[in-house]
DNA sequence: CTGAAAGCGCTTACAG
DNA sequence: CTGAAAGCGCTTACAG
């Protein structure tokens, strides 16, 4: 065996930075903190200690001593694989953070609905995560209401008083994505709808005739195509709209696995995207940075979604342990008009 | 204020375990965590105590005990966005489950390249995670080498004798798919080639032109089209090879992303898939179920090979630590041949 | 085979 | 404003 220089990687603690700092770990763990309660000239000391050593603080610590290790359900049923990644992703990050556990469970009918919400409370689960289109599902709200089970629904365009919740203003989120169409230059839009048993589509359909109806350009039927949020339904619908006469110069798809149907039709016909038509989409999926020309969409910050969520059922978990009451919070994130190459003013 | 009964929910810990079972909290963790060295009688006792009291190991107290607090950094430049998360998702996963910390760099030229790993060891790093196709990055593996900092390449085409990597084989893979297209009883397949930078682009190649070639059906030049693993390029070449006298009866596309294209060139041409044309795909992300039909395509697990890889770079970093020696281990996982509505008979 | 003691890294009371 | 003590939940040595 070669000699070896032996390394003895020891991870850098908050004694040792309190150490470097000449403190005790309580006046270092304050500073960590932000807590305002140290005098300036050790506040900067322990900072420099922080930087020079590489400080980072270990989590599992933290959270063991802080967030008395709560455990979070979470329950879904199929969404797009795609945008429970990305809540996932979200979910995920912010409960290591927390030293909180998360427990999934898929469920497709009705019965394997109970089945899966019994599997979480058999494991202790203190609260509940509902992805859509659970969200709005009044049975398991309901069920979960009577156990008093801490519950946050995710991107519900139909919030429920008594249930906290998290979402964007999909109304808003359309209206600004109506605007942009009509600043561009186009007059003749078709629009898709979603699937109507979400409750978000709705809301963007609604967002989009009454923008369109205010600019005095009232939306005549043959331009309202019904879908379902798929992918093949969008297919179907730009099929429909693109058969019309005169033509839209832009078609408005409510989600994205729409737009790039809508797309696919597009370029059969041989119609220049955006030259000929414009077509835009809703959520900012990854499909929108896959397709080309790249799709203008609103984007929802779904992994924000999924870190606010955890928050949430945190709060409720903890109020919930300390005996205290308090309404249901109802977070409403930020939307985000993101232009891309699929739009440009009509040809 | 109304009255309110108030449920102190505490969690359950092994120390209630122990109590109930009538143990020390130590057989009680040699029986969680399946230790032999249990009278059968003690174990089967502690095993109902779980089940009855519905007990979970907090995961923060056991890695602050045990996994002496890793840091491992994910240094990625722009893959698709599906795959990142979905990557993401299993590094995460598995992290948590091991108490370690996960920092996230995204660079995108040589130069960010090398202020994003300074980022990382700055933050104190003990180890790094590269997905594709950072993970063929000859420059940034010698840096890391130089620095002997353990490193677990994930998903590349070319594993290096020193470096631990994770990955499918993507040969093996191409051949499966490429054996069920001549089983369906195709015989005229076009073939669309991935981004020749990445390695594994190349090992679908070969697989595909051998397999073909084995069973006397030598793949002319014009039934091989190049692509870059965009969608983009996946439309250009379809269009290409749908020109073809006679058209070619399937497509066998080297990921999702190029078969989404092709498959919007083949609805564009009105031809019914998979009637008319079978279209097939690579890698199986979240697109592949966007899709309408359904893509057949080839999974490659791609969180579990997040989980793998943390697993990876957390052995070599004990490794390190304790100033053992060993080998890198290159972890081959299974890919899967998924069969959906893309792919059938030639009609 | 079983258990009492100690400690992983951090922060919450509590005392000054 | 600062710090000594204790403990979050678990498991690693160590002793029997």
């Amino acid at each position: 065996m070669a000699p070896r220089k032996r390394t003895t990687t020891r991870a850098v603690t908050i004694l040792d930075v309190a150490r470097h700092a000449g403190v005790s770990p309580m006046t270092a763990s304050r500073v960590i903190n932000d807590n305002p309660r140290v005098a300036p000239e050790l506040r900067e000391r322990v900072q420099a200690s922080v930087r020079e050593l590489g400080y980072r603080p270990n989590l599992a610590g933290r959270s063991l001593r802080t967030a008395g290790t709560a455990r979070v359900g979470v329950l879904y049923s199929n969404p797009s694989a795609a945008y429970l990644n990305e809540l996932m992703l979200g979910i995920l990050e912010q409960s290591s953070a927390n030293g909180v556990q998360v427990l999934v469970e898929k469920c497709g009918g009705i019965h394997s609905q109970r089945a899966a919400l019994q599997r979480l409370l058999q494991a202790g689960v203190d609260g509940i995560i509902l992805p859509p289109p659970l969200c709005d599902s009044a049975q398991t709200l309901r069920e979960l209401e009577q156990r008093r089970i801490p519950v946050v629904a995710v991107a519900t365009g139909a919030p429920v008083p008594g249930v906290a919740s998290v979402r964007i203003d999909d109304y808003q989120g359309a209206r600004a994505m109506t605007r942009h169409l009509l600043e561009l230059g186009h007059r003749r839009i078709g629009f898709v709808q979603g699937d109507p048993k979400h409750t978000p589509a709705g809301l963007r359909t609604a967002a989009f005739l009454e923008t369109m109806a205010e600019a005095g350009l009232p939306v005549p039927a043959e331009l309202l195509a019904e879908g379902l949020f798929t992918y093949r339904s969008g297919l179907a619908a730009a099929t429909q709209l693109l058969a019309r006469q005169p033509r839209p110069t832009a078609i408005f798809c409510s989600n994205d696995d729409m737009a790039a149907g809508a797309m696919a039709v597009a370029h059969g016909l041989g119609l220049r995207i955006p030259g000929e038509l414009t077509v835009v989409g809703f959520d900012d999926t990854p499909v929108a940075t896959t397709l080309w020309p790249q799709l203008t969409t609103v984007r929802q910050p779904v992994s924000a979604m999924g870190k606010a969520a955890i928050e949430l059922v945190l709060e409720q978990i903890r109020r919930q342990r300390e005996g205290r009451s308090g309404e249901a919070v109802h977070q409403v994130m930020k939307y985000t008009l993101v232009k891309r190459d699929s739009a440009a003013a009509p040809g």
